[in-house]
RNA sequence: GCUCGCGUAGCUCAGCUGGAUAGAGCGGCACCCUUCUAAGGUGAUGGCCAUAGGUUCGAAUCCUAUCGCGGGUACCA
């Protein structure tokens, strides 16, 4: 419709012979009924270049749009009035909502999906956990936010990789196996992969430690065994000892992250290790290091760096004065497998916002490498979650674990459900209230998180896994649930919404927001954003608890019956399909 | 120091390619279950949009400066 009007109204300018671009007309959705449907400034905008009054200027045109809608015989403008300053306020007919609702309608589950992006490959990389070290919950938060532009390009008809890069090689794991040799405690061989991944954590801390405060010179050692992790990962027989012990941790740490990820609701299509990127990283940084190759990294002393200065940023080491690779390298590394492997059109890291200026540097250094790595490398950085006493660190062992936040939402939501009264769940086994309870719980963790805008901190204090009403998750999942309900009572459902005919009370503003919802898929995406599609969603489950609030919706004697189940069925399709975008999995009961 | 980002209601945040009276949630106040799930709905209250200038018919939004907070700043990731 908006595009509609756009048409109209360059029509109607170049007809008065008044040259204005069109991409600059805007026309806006209202949110006021009064301003009817669709609000233009156009009026306001020309005042200024032709130098007159604009209320003027928007009768003249007014009596032009009048003339090319008769010419045109569109039926879907109703009324256009002069308002305020200037205004031009677009009215829709009743008829062109029961048009668009019916197409709606017939989207049925496919609602929001689109082809924008066929034939392009998307990667998402996101969540990047570091073997032996424990998952927090700034992973949830790179896992929460990278899954829901996983999810959207999906949307969008890309061929979608998710994919997480994870750390097994390096000092954070030299100073976990440091600990691990000497904490002094039996290895919890028969324990649940939870128990040994916080023993492998309680190592890490421990080597930590000692490394900081270098204890008993853990500092030589640590950096010894750092240098000997290189060498294992490619002849394991150089020290089988520390072989053995490395292997063990990598696998025990790999069997708990899939069961972190199984409750993330995350499946990766590939994960990349630091093992398999370092080599190759290695030999690029040198191929291109001068005074041979491309000159992009140089060598002043013993280690190779990249000169950011020259690009308004500052220096970082890719290897090491102990010619071991860092992180840089490894990245660059991972540049090149991931366009060996894929080959994509875009490429999405997500990473916490301290890293932001450290991936811009690797990102321009790649780009000197290899031009196309650093056109289609997107990166988000988001905000750091903190406690209210600061930036938690896995280092210093002041963390909240992954598995502890969601046990404890997931916990306060079972007695939230347990204390309800008239709850539907009554006849529902323990295993399946757990699973419901599971996924309000993670709805509430994902949404706190999707619905301020990435980039910003989150300062976490106990309510957020506990507050359960107003704009959360579980919000959301209500009013799926009530749509949901409703529409299971009608029985032939199909049969009722294959022809509408027009409303006779007022068109809702619930059905009016749902053709926002494929440019708010697209905005989400393109700008990196997920917090308009959550807010969005927000914005028509709070529609829609106001419309169920005020109307019998099942009621078979209301003329608008129909109309009305039609205006739910797309709702819950809209619902399921955001809140799929945001990573929520929706519940038939709560 | 340099650099990037942020500062909107008591709290947590939307709104920022300039447009009509700055919006939500939480907390507090007053109502609503003889209607499909009250994890809900309705109403009232609550704002020098950090400060000072500038551009403009029009600024929370753009520009400049100041203050406050945070990130980054050579061998961690």
């Amino acid at each position: 419709m908006k595009t509609q009007i756009i048409t109209l109204l360059s029509q109607a300018l170049h007809n008065l012979d008044i040259t204005f671009d069109t991409d600059k007309i805007q026309v806006s959705q209202t949110n006021d009924v009064k301003n009817g449907d669709f609000a233009c400034t156009i009026a306001l905008q020309l005042s200024k270049i032709l130098q007159k009054n604009p209320r003027e200027i928007a009768e003249n045109l007014l009596s032009e749009i009048h003339t090319c809608i008769k010419k045109s015989e569109n039926t879907a403008i109703e009324k256009i009035e002069i308002a305020g300053p200037g205004f031009l306020n677009f009215f829709i007919s009743k008829q062109y909502y029961t048009n668009s609702l019916q197409t709606f309608l017939h989207a049925g589950e496919n609602i929001g999906k689109t082809q924008r992006l066929t034939n392009k490959v998307f990667i998402a990389e996101h969540t990047d956990p570091n073997l032996f070290k424990e998952i927090h919950i700034g992973h949830v938060m790179t896992n929460v936010i990278g899954e829901s532009f996983y999810r959207l390009a999906q949307f969008a008809g890309a061929t979608v990789k998710n994919v997480t890069f994870q750390g097994d090689v390096g000092m954070h794991i030299a100073k976990a196996l440091w600990g691990i040799q000497n904490i002094g405690e039996e290895l919890p061989l028969q324990k649940t992969p939870y128990e040994k991944q916080k023993f492998l954590g309680k190592c890490y801390v421990f080597g930590e430690k000692h490394f900081s405060e270098n204890i008993n010179n853990a500092k030589n050692e640590i950096t010894q065994i750092n240098k000997e992790i290189y060498t294992i990962v490619t002849n394991p027989e150089s020290n089988p000892d520390l072989a053995k012990i490395y292997t063990m941790g990598c696998k025990w740490s790999l069997e708990y992250l899939e069961t972190i990820y199984e409750i993330l609701g995350s499946k990766f299509d590939h994960y990349f290790l630091e093992s398999s990127t370092f080599t190759d990283g290695e030999r690029i940084v040198k191929e291109n290091t001068a005074p041979k190759g491309k000159k992009v990294f140089s060598q002043p002393e013993k280690a190779i760096i990249f000169e950011g200065e020259k690009f308004g940023y500052h220096t970082r080491v890719f290897i090491n004065s102990e010619g071991l690779p860092t992180y840089e390298a490894k990245d660059i590394g991972l540049f090149y497998k991931k366009w060996e492997k894929y080959n994509p059109d875009y490429s999405l890291t997500i990473t916490g916002g301290d890293q932001k200026e450290y991936f811009t540097i690797v990102k321009e250094a790649a780009g000197l490498i290899n031009p196309e790595w650093k056109a289609k490398t997107m990166h988000r950085a988001h905000g750091i979650l903190k406690l209210k006493t600061g930036k938690m660190s896995s280092r210093t062992g002041g963390i909240i674990r992954a598995q502890e936040w969601i046990d404890e939402a997931k916990e306060n939501v079972f007695q939230k459900m347990e204390s309800q009264e008239n709850s539907s769940l009554s006849d529902f086994s323990h295993t399946e209230k757990t699973n419901i309870a599971q996924n309000i719980a993670m709805s509430a963790i994902k949404y706190s998180i999707l619905k301020v805008s990435a980039g910003k901190d989150i300062v976490y204090d106990e309510k957020v896994a506990l507050d359960f009403s107003g704009n959360t998750g579980p919000y959301l999942l209500y009013s799926y649930v009530r749509a949901n309900s409703i529409l299971n009572k009608i029985e032939n459902l199909s049969d009722i919404t294959t022809s509408l005919s027009a409303r006779n009370a007022d068109i809702t503003v619930l059905e009016k927001k749902f053709a926002q919802f494929e440019s708010v898929l697209e905005i989400s995406l393109e700008t990196l954003s997920s917090h308009n599609l959550a807010n969005y969603l927000y914005d028509i489950a709070s529609e829609f608890s106001s419309f169920y609030a005020h109307t019998k919706i099942a009621d078979t004697t209301n003329p608008d019956y129909e109309y009305n189940i039609a205006i739910i069925s797309v709702f819950k399709n809209i619902m399921k399909n955001g809140l799929y975008c945001l990573g929520i999995k929706t519940v038939e009961n709560m």
